[in-house]
DNA sequence: TTAGTTTGCGTATTTATGACACAAATGTAA
DNA sequence: TTACATTTGTGTCATAAATACGCAAACTAA
């Protein structure tokens, strides 16, 4: 009644970084041990006996690329039997954010190298790699609909055009600068500071903000309506 | 490098259904069998090697309900080492929509009984299956606001309060009936029918509806915002 | 000083939301 | 038949939000 099962278990981290000179950017790390050696792919590995999903890959995360993550949640759970040429091995995806400024990426003896890639240019991926990220995006695109954005990705201090810019990125469209401040401000999560921008590259100098963390997090629970 | 591995993996389903005289109900079963024999569940079980996720829920669902499907949406994935007194058992939970109306339970061998109970009267249920199925729940209030919602759980033809009342007891507070349907129209979902009601329990009898299921499943991708 | 760039702070128009009024079409009880 | 309760169909109107712009101020680089 309780067939005898062999399917193995692992996680991996969809984990996106974003600096606003660039492009969204996601973590992979590259593969020193067989299948797919060599091969670019997300940070994860197998979930052991006695941690929970969350606990394997944060411990996969710190093992394999040094990242300290601060926010994480369940993407999708990957389970089609051919996924893994080892044989059937279900994966339970997780989508993270971090801000890539706030440390260094550092690759350790389970992988060779560990990079930030534009998710515009990805490289070859191992596995069913490619659809897992493909998911991960779709998800970030869906996420800033309803609930506020930034937070886990920007400076402590930002000006609003780095905020707008993030945005412009994940929904892939120009956005008009003054309204989006007028939406922003009507949401009350922006703090203004008596600071200015230090050596803007050109123009005038922006205002710096930071995020009013209870009431973003209070939006992020309660839901937004963000159609910009 | 491969760790041996203690984990099986189980598939469980959170299927509502919805008739317009009572509320929101969810599908269970009783159980035949330890742990939590005769207690209430839902219906799912553990994941065949040659199957995929989604084809291990189908199969359950018509084995121990004889529910067949017509929307199903992969969940959350609940891995918490003790959530089964048996050891370590990892379930990927999905999401379903029927008609209630359209088939009749059949509780099968693996299960005592089959029934549908109002969300807002549950029973005890087995494992950690209340967590879930309140993790289901929400996902529907949120779902609904971003999402048409009403094909996979009404009548081929209803009158517009049917979904209205849908709307209501999903969200759980009053509607002003006027603006719904100004809303509704103006997504372009509804297809009005010269056709209407037949014995209404009282008053004018409405004019029957259908869904524009083009319409409906190109908003269902692109997304809606429905803040009424 | 001048040209180029980016920010800050506006306005005007259109569109959507939310509250509510009233007549038309039915069943039911006197 | 008639009066009444009930529910639907079709509006209006004030207010709030979204969208498309205009233009001066503050900086850099030449």
């Amino acid at each position: 009644m309780e067939p005898k099962q062999n399917i193995r278990l692992c996680v991996d981290a969809v984990v996106f970084g974003y600096t606003a000179k660039e492009s969204i950017s996601v973590l992979l790390i590259k593969r020193t041990i067989p299948p797919f050696m060599h091969r670019w792919a997300l940070p994860g590995g197998f979930v052991l006996d006695g941690e929970t999903l969350e606990e394997a890959v944060t411990r996969e995360l710190h093992t394999e690329a040094g990242v300290h993550i601060n926010y994480l949640e369940q993407l999708y759970t990957f389970g089609r039997p051919e996924r893994d040429p080892r044989g059937r091995v279900v994966s339970v995806a997780y989508f993270g954010l971090v801000n890539p400024t706030n440390f260094k990426l550092a690759a350790s003896s389970d992988a060779e190298d560990a990079r930030w890639f534009d998710i515009k240019k990805l490289p070859d991926l191992a596995f069913d790699h490619a659809e897992v990220v493909e998911t991960a995006v779709k998800r970030l695109r869906t996420k800033i609909r309803y609930e506020p954005l930034g937070f886990e990705l920007l400076d402590q201090k930002f000006p609003i055009s780095d905020l707008e810019k993030l945005y412009e990125t994940v929904l892939d469209r120009p956005i008009d600068r003054r309204n989006f401040q007028k939406k922003m401000n009507h949401f009350g999560i922006l703090m203004g500071h008596n600071e200015k921008q230090k050596h803007p590259s050109a123009g005038r100098p922006a205002k710096l903000y930071s995020f009013n963390e209870e009431q973003y997090f209070k939006l992020k629970q309660e839901g937004i309506i963000f159609e910009i």
